[in-house]
DNA sequence: ATAGTTGCAAACATTTTGCACTATC
DNA sequence: GATAGTGCAAAATGTTTGCAACTAT
């Protein structure tokens, strides 16, 4: 009931609405697999969205996230790797960071209000208010032999 | 005397010596220029360089910033804007951070304790052991009429 | 003389765009 | 039926690489 994907489907509904844009097969199909990813490339949400549309092309899948981000549904991230991630926006909390393992590849999210508040003195102090911020953390595992998200069985 | 680029002509120099690459005039060139900027981008720095050497090309840049990344001189960073960024590696403290204005372009450096005690945490916490981070801070100035960095003479 | 280095152009990877065709409103 | 969206292929962007000529050792 009233799940958090409400929410981001309501505000997409609207935005459209209110540019006159229109609902499409093809955008419905990439708005659920990009809800049911957390933190996917372009190429995997292509990917997902072939196997329910095969027809659909890389173009379709950067334009509809680039629509997704102007409807506020959808950020993007980079992290090392060349290629964009987009995560569904988070409604809750302001936002989050990540904390990527170098070992197994997993992402965590985090979020520090000790951390957010040192940012915003910080840029207070330079005479700037943030209005945006990028904080990632890049570790390797302390017990890998206890890792559970080591790959043995998931995805490639 | 013995200024801070002193320990990284010499950390260079061992490397190259190291590895049996050769001194030649574009990387000394290419070094130089590399050493008086400050956040360069491979476009700025190949205009710098064509200055002294105008023959100098793309690949050569590339090359010389990678060799300089191996031999531990060299930092890269990528903002928001696509291309990659590259700036001396500071010997004194262990590294810093930044804080982007999104008015004047200026990019401030910071380094927090608390900030930097904070993330160790939170990575233990998740088993993780930090072997590098990213934290940018991207902010607009509160009060514009006094910001000194307002383009009005010095770059393009 | 023997490597390593250069500069060019071609190759690459990711993302954007022009255009004819199609689908939604 | 007007307007927006799609899919393809081509273009644009940032970066890497193959190769023949070159240069520091």
């Amino acid at each position: 009931m009233s799940d958090r994907t409400t929410e981001l489907r309501n505000r997409l509904a609207v935005h459209m609405r209110m540019h006159g844009l229109k609902q499409t097969r093809q955008r419905e199909v990439v708005f659920e697999c990009f809800l049911g990813s957390e933190h996917v490339s372009v190429d995997e949400l292509l990917s997902l969205v072939q196997k329910v549309e095969p027809g659909v092309g890389y173009a379709t899948v950067y334009r509809t996230l680039k629509l997704f981000q102007e409807a506020g549904v959808a950020h993007q991230r980079r992290f090392g790797d060349g290629q964009a991630r987009y995560e569904p926006v988070d409604l809750d909390d302001e936002h989050h960071d990540h904390l990527i393992c170098n070992d197994c590849g997993h992402i965590f999210e985090f979020d520090d209000d000790v951390i957010e508040d040192r940012q915003a003195k910080i840029a207070q102090h330079h005479g700037l208010a943030i209005v945006a911020h990028r904080h990632e953390l890049y570790g390797s595992c302390i017990s890998p032999e206890s890792c559970e998200y080591r790959e043995d069985g998931a995805s490639a």
